[in-house]
RNA sequence: GGCGCAUUCGUCUAGGGGCCUAGGACGCCGCCCUCUCACGGCGGUAGCACGGGUUCGAAUCCCGUAUGCGCUACCA
């Protein structure tokens, strides 16, 4: 059997870290099996949707590197993927199951319905309101027609019995009939429900395994109902956990950044979300944690993953993507900088000087969102940190260190890095300072801050005649 | 309230009866390296929710309790 998956999104908003790993964990599963991954947007619910929102899942995917190989953009012999189009087959589906009895015209208003559910809530049928009009005669029917009363279609679940899901993750569920209630298929106006869409689509798209949240759980046995009753076949489940902000609640925008924009806005590299995220929820040896695309490919079972939810850590995830950053070559680092910076409107970014802060940098960044406060001084005319301006200002050593800098430096042929170094670990021994009382001054001289690339380095970065007015300018904020 | 899922260091996890004196990683702390910050190296801190069983033996199996989360929509 070849595998079929599919990421079944709904476009109200961008994509956040819970939904990619539910397609990062779909598309692993597809590619380790050489089977089919499926992105199908599922618009039922017209007025939740957001604008936009169709381009932004399918902008998100693309920078993850997470190609699907039918979508709403690429088409496909199973398509329409968006659901909104497919209202025609909804529609069929339901007068079928309607014909064959398996589901019911329900009249009952919203007011009715209510006032049934608070009676019913702590009977011991707490379902029964749902099936209040499953049995309707033709006399009740014709009435309800005749006041114009708008009619929603719902499932006719067994009365009795249960449905067992052996997902793939959890085992074996069981579910009883009477708790499942029946369920809503189609509204007044002819759309259907995410009840009736979603496992139609499955079956339509021939669909062999549903990886989704576990929020899903409790709607399966209903949906398995539904196949069965049109005589499909309903595909293995695997429901994941959800994946939780640090006070346990459902990850959400109260938690910081959660959406694949944010984190590329703040220059994380997909590769290490995408790895972080795999590391969310399933495991390979419980030893290693870095792994390409390619071995998370190779590796990724269902079996190992694991059913508990987990708390989304921000800071494991801003390590593994500092260590992803370092890893990279010298060209690719400029490339990817020089887009974090393109993207987030820099002047910088257009910067030829740009390769060579690349080795100054590296190993320091921990996202590329921070290359500006380290060094964008380097780059233009900024304001010194006037707590860094202050301490140089009440450093005793300032003056005499800024003078022998300015003296060394001046006549420093060639001037690169080695001489600078040469040159103000000779200031040191003539003043008899130690390194790091010292380049305190300097730094902040050079740098406007007290934090900084690597001091020989920028001074050379800088040039003499662009290092020398800036200590000029920090030894006039000296006295003595 | 009902139904369902889950429960190993602060966090992500390894563990599927003896290999566990519970392993790895992030974080945190200390030391080393060092021009700041990082990086790197070394070391440390910290956990099987609780109570019953089953067994010669349980983090691992069963039951119960507690807690958390999800669902209980004409949302998905």
């Amino acid at each position: 059997m070849t595998v079929r998956v599919r990421f079944a999104p709904s476009p109200t908003g961008y994509l956040h870290v819970g939904g990619v790993r539910t397609a990062l964990y779909n598309w692993l599963f597809a590619r380790h099996h050489g089977g089919t991954a499926v992105l199908r947007i599922e618009d039922t619910d017209t007025e939740r949707e957001a604008e936009g929102a169709v381009d932004q899942i399918q902008r998100s995917l693309d920078w993850l590197g997470l190609e699907f190989d039918e979508s709403p953009r690429t088409g496909g012999a199973h398509g329409p993927y968006l659901q909104s189009e497919r209202a025609e087959r909804y529609a069929a589906a339901v007068a079928r199951l309607v014909d064959e009895g398996h589901a019911y015209r329900c009249f009952q208003t919203a007011e009715e319905l209510e006032a049934a559910r608070a009676r019913a809530r702590h009977t011991d049928d707490p379902a029964a309101p749902t099936r209040l009009h499953r049995d309707l005669t033709q006399e009740q029917i014709a009435r309800f027609e005749s006041e114009g009363r708008p009619a929603v279609i719902r499932f006719r679940t067994p009365l009795e019995g249960e449905t067992v899901i052996e997902d793939d993750v959890r085992g074996r569920i069981a579910f009883e009939h009477r708790l499942l209630g029946d369920t809503v298929l189609m509204r007044p106006g002819g759309r259907p429900t995410y009840q009736l869409a979603n496992p139609l689509d499955d079956m339509a798209m021939e669909i062999t395994h549903v990886i989704r949240g576990e929020d899903l759980l409790p709607s399966t046995p209903r949906q398995k109902l539904l196949v069965e009753a049109l005589g499909g076949t309903f595909p293995t489940t695997a429901h994941l956990s959800m994946i939780l902000g640090t006070d346990k609640k459902r990850l959400s925008k109260r938690h910081g950044a959660a959406s694949v924009e944010e984190f590329r806005a703040q220059g994380y590299v997909p590769e290490a979300l995408v790895n972080f995220l795999a590391l969310c929820g399933w495991s390979w040896d419980g030893e290693t944690e870095i792994m390409s695309l390619e071995e998370l490919i190779e590796r990724f079972t269902l079996e190992r993953v694991n059913p508990a939810p987990a708390v989304f850590d921000h800071q494991k995830l801003a390590w593994m993507n500092g260590a992803y950053l370092r890893a990279l070559d010298a060209d690719a680092y400029a490339a990817g900088l020089r887009r974090h910076l393109a993207e987030d409107g820099s002047p910088l970014a257009d910067d030829p000087r740009l390769p060579a802060l690349v080795p100054m940098v590296q190993e320091k960044l921990g996202a590329f969102g921070e290359f500006d406060a380290l060094v964008g001084s380097l780059l233009e005319e900024r304001a010194p940190e006037p707590d860094a301006w202050a301490k140089l200002a009440g450093d005793d050593n300032a003056a005499r260190v800024l003078d022998a800098a300015i003296a060394a430096l001046e006549p420093l042929e060639p001037f690169d890095a080695e001489q600078v170094e040469a040159a103000l670990r000779g200031v040191c021994e003539q003043l008899e300072l130690k390194p790091r009382q010292a380049f305190g001054p300097i730094r902040i001289a050079i740098a406007g801050s007290t934090v900084a690339a690597g001091l020989y380095e920028s001074i050379a970065f800088l040039g003499r005649d662009a290092a020398l007015v800036r200590l000029r300018h920090a030894r006039s904020a000296v006295t003595g």
